[in-house]
DNA sequence: TAATTGACTTCGC
DNA sequence: GGCGAAGCCAATT
C-alpha cells in the first residue's frame, strides 16, 4: 500500500456527488502531477471500498473506463446528478470538482 | 530488481 | 473529428 495510493483514495472520496474529477486532476491532487495513468491503475484495483471511482473521468469530459463497464459508469454519474452527452459529459468544464470550490451551493 | 501493462494526456497527421 | 504515436507514473508479474 503506497501513499500515493491513500492519497488518490482521499482525493477521490472527497469528490461530491453531482461533480466529477479527471485523473489528471486527481493526479495533481494526490501530489503527483501527470501520473493519471498511476491514477486509473489505483482505481483498477479498486483502491478501497466506499471510493466513487466513478466520479473520476477522464480529460475532455470523457467517461474514461470503468472496468469495460462504461454503461455502467455512465448509468452511476447520471443518478448522482451529472449530465451526459452521449458519452461526455455535459457543462463538464461545470460539472468538473476543483477544491476550494463551492458545491453545497450548488452554484457554479 | 527489471520489464510490461494500464480505468491517462497531449501533440501530430 | 477520428486515428496514431510519445510521454509520464504506479502497480503487477
Amino acid at each position: 500500500m503506497s501513499r500515493f495510493r491513500t492519497r488518490v483514495i482521499a482525493v477521490v472520496r472527497r469528490i461530491p456527488a453531482g461533480q466529477v474529477a479527471t485523473y489528471g486532476d486527481v493526479a495533481e491532487l494526490a501530489g503527483a502531477p501527470g501520473a493519471a495513468r498511476a491514477v486509473g491503475s489505483v482505481m483498477r484495483t479498486c483502491a478501497a471500498r466506499g471510493v466513487p471511482c466513478h466520479r473520476v473521468v477522464a480529460a475532455g469530459g470523457q467517461l474514461g473506463g470503468y472496468g469495460g463497464s462504461e454503461a455502467m459508469k455512465r448509468a452511476l454519474l447520471q443518478a448522482e446528478g451529472v449530465v451526459l452527452a452521449g458519452s461526455r459529459i455535459r457543462e463538464f468544464a461545470v460539472r468538473r470538482w476543483q477544491p476550494g470550490r463551492r458545491t453545497s451551493a450548488g452554484r457554479r
